[in-house]
DNA sequence: CATGAATGAGGTTTCATTCAT
DNA sequence: AATGAATGAAACCTCATTCAT
């Protein structure tokens, strides 16, 4: 897999803050609501960067300022310390993927198909991106933050995994997949990707792995091998 | 899966701080070269437990001396400071388990059996263990310390990930293993292990993971199910 | 000489702090800028008064900011350590010296006299004063700041080196100097001055020296015994 | 002048820390207290290069007990503590001084050539040797340790000073001198011989000085020029 | 709202001194 | 007498947080 040029993890829609209003232009649609919320957007963007650099405890929030372009102290007008902004960061972070999670694509074709497809999503939006990053940082800051780890296995892992049976069971049901146990340990079907994420942030340099090919493999071990595409 | 004591990551022969000479016996093995080595085993015993519950920079080296039973400067002595601190400790502790791998048993049995067994052996050496714990320090911590990733992907997982494939590829020349290209990855069969590692840490709380089962599905994935044993 | 009223090294124009608006006057000209020049003069000054008290290995920061009236860290905005604190300190202490050393008077009179009113500008701003437990202070720390001995040849001496030989040219031209030789070395001109310096020191308590009477006897060394005035 | 090989500056009679006793011979006279004070003469020589170096606060007892080859507690067998160790220090090294001082060569010839001999010791003994170095570490530590200043004056410059009042009122009886007010002001005598010590550990990086033609020079001007030799 | 200078608690590291061997 | 491992006070420096402007 090449590497991709990194994606922000923010919506666009609050990515606006390198936009200065044209001069004439009488700063239209900019009332100071949107301005904070471009600042905090800035904060919020910064700040992740940061986290996932350097890991919660030896980030600076000088470097997060310096990184978002404001000064210190606000920060403090949005977040209440820097513990609150971590927790509030990740949900506001996670949020979209979520989003995305629920509104799975239409069911049309095999079972195979759609999980394929969805490997296909994982692949581009999430490993080797820094969405990537976050899971990792999710994975190694969550013992100290368990409000972090419960809301991101409320909001994620849960639902991920109830989505995964559902699709395994569906699978089953079709003839599709013939490991009936599989029904009870979704985790089996997305754990070669979750490796995938945490190979590309430590072992890449060692030896690249090719994600896409690995994860074709695993899914030939599920469903059985492709005939001839 | 039930929370096993937590066991001790030193081998047990410098695990002998604690050890009271029996009354009557004439402080025997202890001249000056033992007793160093026995609190360095100290700091190292009690700066693995900090930094696994606490992160690298969280953790303090105020802590960690308590913890040890000894003054802050004597860490100084057998560690020039927190960072190689960190890298030796990982060094030190990792060395045991792979003196454990590559004495790996004899091959008997079908390919299966090996596998089981060792699955069989990680459960109960690792996962749910202070040794588990390690894993996802390691994780957290990797980016932030090349040199203990590198450490990590040279002396355990590329060698780890070499006896696997050696693994299956016999279990693929027995016709144990149908899908060939599993040789390519062998990722995907230890990737399940990884996540019941990681899943004990994060998530045990909210929904407990019954790894060897999970483990045993797998398996049945990859070499087909069992008949009635 | 009797000890005089320790004088501040600082130029008067930053010397402000202590000054408090009298009342009915608005706060004048103290914005942002101005406090923090103050600050930073308060801490200059301190630091000097400390580092010339103790040298500069056993001064400790607390009590430069103890003495300067500012928090610990607020040192830090202004310099990055102790070294170059040390090193910026005595440059900007020694500038304004330099500054009056090239502001020369204007050459009337008898070279003697030229030099008679040099040494009594030295007498008044230097022996006995600050002033000279800095050149003590530079001499002290010199060989461990190769930056400030550098530093204060290249301001300092060199160029009062140069004013010196040209003014016994100048004496020998104009027939008041005999010894020619005397040009090649300038510093026997000033010896008596430095050593002055140092007397005052070390040895004022056990032998007090009469350093003008000194430098005068010295004078009519090079250039002759004076007739009556 | 030429870089000498740096000599000690503890009497030889003190120096014989390397000599092994040959095998065979049965170490003869080097009973307990030889070898002692043989220890206290290599902490004293070693003690004297570090503080040379660094200074008092930033010179580690550690580095002394290596370079002097002994442990760190032995130091604290021949000196009660560091500060106590720097004073009896300095009046260890002094005392030979001293000695050479009082026992100044018979008074043949010229008061001139008396001077000029003296002055040629000091340039062989003193500047640019170890020696030279301890002067200004004295003038350097000198206002922290009162003691070791009352001492150096009390021994070295008091008598110093004497010595040369009484050779300049010779030199003025016997016409040598004409500068009758010379006696009142010895350290003039000295002074260049000073500065020349204090320049070649600050400045002879920058500007080499040619301390024995100075002194010439000085002299000339002191006791007339020499008519052709 | 936004700023960034100032704070000072708290962390890492050093090193003079002690003391059991 | 000599050692050197161990101590812990004290130093330097960082950085989350506050608050006057």
């Amino acid at each position: 897999m090449t590497k991709k040029p990194v994606k922000s993890v923010m919506p666009s829609a609050v990515r606006t803050k390198a936009r200065a209003p044209a001069a004439g232009e009488a700063a239209p649609a900019s009332n100071r609501a949107t301005r904070a919320a471009e600042r905090r957007a800035a904060i919020v963007e910064a700040a992740m960067e940061e986290f996932i650099a350097r890991g919660f405890a030896a980030t600076r929030l000088d470097d997060i300022a310096k990184r978002a372009g404001v000064a210190k102290g606000t920060i403090y007008l949005h977040f209440k310390d820097k513990e609150s902004m971590f927790e509030e960061l990740v949900r506001t972070v996670i949020v979209p993927v979520v989003a995305r999670l629920t509104a799975l694509p239409p069911p049309t074709g095999s079972v195979r198909d759609l999980v394929e497809a969805f490997a296909g999503d994982f692949l581009k939006e999430v490993i080797g991106t820094r969405r990537g990053d976050l899971v990792r940082l999710i994975v190694a800051e969550g013992p100290r933050f368990p409000s972090v780890a419960d809301f991101y296995y409320r909001e994620v892992v849960s639902r991920g995994i109830a989505a995964m049976r559902a699709l395994i069971e569906l699978g089953i049901a079709r003839g599709e997949i013939r490991e009936k146990n599989l029904a009870r340990y979704p985790q089996i079907l997305v754990a070669p990707a979750m490796i995938a994420v945490i190979w590309q942030s430590l072992f890449a340099r060692h030896a690249p792995l090719d994600a896409q090919d690995m994860l074709r493999v695993h899914l030939d071990l599920i469903f059985g091998e492709r005939r001839a595409t």
